[in-house]
DNA sequence: ATAGAAACTTAGTCTGGATTAAGGGACGGA
DNA sequence: TCCGTCCCTTAATCCAGACTAAGTTTCTAT
């Protein structure tokens, strides 16, 4: 992991915990063992901290998600493992989760865009996946179910259990049971 | 609705758009037409403010949660009024909803501890109803089980449909699947 | 009419915390 | 040895924005 890799990480620990405002630069930097201004050596500001944060989130679940449509034989198959990788990067990772969903809205306007853009790209290969499987639906409803499943997926920060394939488990069962519920 | 009610509106619709550090008290007074020191006559700070909000979100579920068990005619009539109602809510006020879960970290410890007080006996409430269905499963996993459909319902405010009914319709059919899927 | 309370206003005050300044030590290469 | 480059340090600077002061208007009750 490089040094930008290690500093991310902690701070995404630390604005998980206390929220993006919560945190100053000192605690940042402290969590790293250095001081608060030697961050700026490595970003531009707290602000482009958190922006390159969610951006790198969002890319990541975006292109797993690409892979993953690729990879399967069938719509079925597909939507199996895009629950299933999002339960595992929830689970591996809360505190992405909790940033991502929660100080999405300090971000720059450029980078809140740019992570709308891609989190709609998500949202839309789940949908395509849905659409595939049951061309019937209203693509409305399907994306209105794709979000709500991901809402179910993304509780998990506050939900784990003792052990983690139990929970993973648990969770894609319940978005596989609430994403037939609602398109069949 | 009191002038402080009407305030509290206002401001709660603000931080839901903006979140909580990204509104001012100028911001909040200007909502309401008035200026920004004017609401220390009726809060004593913005963390009051906030820290009323969430209470009084949280006191709301709560006892509309106990009422609806103490009304119920069984577990299933109890499990089902429950999802119906939190949804009813979270359409009627995504506002509070966003607010409710993504600014509580900014919230006076006592508040935020107050809240979470509450927040674990409306959690509790649901974990009973779904147990007395149910008396053979684990109390660890019917409690994830009901974060989890918490956290699907609450995915509301970036969820709406056209129809408030048919968003309604779809998140009460989806919320019950999950549920079924974990507990049967 | 008029005292007193409510509810505001504008004009500050004050502080936390992001950011910038101004070096210093460590290390690699010539 | 001496230079230049990193990476950091501590010591400011600076400003947004919460909060306080002091005074005005409006309303109600006597």
């Amino acid at each position: 992991m490089s040094r930008r890799e290690h500093l991310l990480h902690g701070a995404a620990v630390l604005f998980a915990e206390r929220g993006f405002a919560g945190v100053t630069m000192d605690d940042i930097g402290a969590a790293a063992g250095v001081s608060g201004p030697a961050l700026y050596h490595h970003f531009s500001s707290k602000e482009a901290m958190l922006g390159e944060m969610l951006v790198s989130i969002s890319e990541h679940l975006h292109e797993q998600g690409t892979a993953i449509v690729a990879a399967a034989i069938d719509a079925d198959h597909a939507l199996d493992s895009l629950i299933r990788a999002h339960v595992v990067f929830a689970i591996d990772h809360p505190e992405l989760i909790t940033v991502h969903f929660r100080d999405l809205v300090q971000a720059s306007e450029p980078d809140r865009q740019q992570v709308r853009r891609l989190q709609a790209r998500y949202v839309h290969i789940w949908v395509e996946v849905v659409t595939g499987r049951n061309p019937g639906v209203d693509p409305a409803v399907a994306r209105a179910s794709v979000r709500a499943v991901l809402g179910l997926i993304n509780s998990t920060p506050y939900n784990m259990l003792a052990n983690r394939d139990s929970t993973e488990a648990l969770l894609h069962a319940m978005a596989t049971a609430a994403m037939r519920a609602s398109i069949g």
